[in-house]
DNA sequence: ATGACTACTTTGAGTAGA
């Protein structure tokens, strides 16, 4: 089973991008974030044209989350985090698929910092974890997948040195990052990649991409039932490289079925 | 420090992104 995150930067304005990614790559399921679209302008028809159910939460202009699938029903769990800082702001969807929980979320950028929006995204950070806490706890097979805006460790910044005082990378949103982590949580992309440059995003200026000044962004967490279900997780990078594309490159990671466990039948 | 790109918008210069 194979489970995508993409930052599609404008499901309209990029869904021919979205579309021939969805046929060469053929995902499962993806979790989508910046639709920048209203409710009633999510491309369905063109989505569904492909075998993909969706569920979504649109937002005009800014934001936007949504869920695709063509492993069966979606079953819609919440849209929002509980005590959401801010409610107008469609940044959430959770869904249960196939068997496994998944999270979709566009986490705040924060900038400029300090000030009000990085005080939102710290906000935003907190009801996150507190809602982690619950899924992990659930003991479910949970991923939890999007565009975190946060790069980890200095490994996922082409010059850390440059964006130390900088939302993405300040100290108080890795530290939010690992304490969400630390709850058990693996980072899958790192797992499989322990010591690779290894990028999801790289902006429009002065030629990042060919330049390869990118940053790690997106990412999937995994709950430990999944984590031993996992054979690979890799970035389309070759999509940034593609005419009228997003900013970020879709991130995956694929599962091994489920082992049937005794005395349950297949 | 700024701006470089790009999308979206009661279509245009403003907001936001990262």
């Amino acid at each position: 089973m194979k489970i995508a995150t993409y930052n599609v930067n404008g499901v309209n304005g990029r869904l021919a991008v979205l579309l021939r990614w969805l046929r060469e790559a053929e995902p499962d399921v993806v979790v989508l974030q910046e639709l920048k679209a209203p409710q009633e302008k999510f491309p369905e028809t063109a989505i569904r044209d492909l075998g993909y159910d969706a569920i979504w939460h649109g937002q005009k202009s800014w934001n936007g989350v949504a869920m695709l699938s063509r492993v069966g029903e979606i079953h819609e769990t919440r849209r929002g985090l509980p005590d959401d800082p801010d409610p107008a702001q469609s940044r959430y969807i959770e869904a249960a698929v196939n068997g496994i929980l998944i999270a979709g979320l566009y986490l705040p950028n924060g900038n400029p910092r300090p000030g009000p929006k990085f005080d939102y995204k710290l906000k935003w950070f907190d009801a996150l974890i507190a809602h982690a806490a619950s899924l992990f706890d659930s003991g479910l097979p949970v991923v939890i997948a999007g565009d975190f805006n946060v790069m980890p460790t200095e490994a996922d910044v082409y010059k850390p040195e440059r964006w130390r005082e900088d939302a993405l990378f300040a100290p108080e949103v890795r530290e939010a990052f690992f304490r969400l982590t630390g709850q058990g949580w693996t980072d899958a992309l790192r797992k499989i990649h322990p010591d690779e440059t290894i990028y999801t995003f790289w902006d429009y200026f002065r030629n990042a991409y060919g330049r390869n000044a990118g940053l790690r962004i997106d990412h999937l967490l995994l709950s430990p039932s999944l984590t031993a279900r996992l054979v690979d997780a890799q970035v389309d990078r070759d999509v940034r490289g593609w005419d009228k594309t997003s900013d970020h490159a879709p991130v995956w990671i694929a599962l091994s079925d489920e082992k049937p466990s005794r005395g349950k039948k297949r």
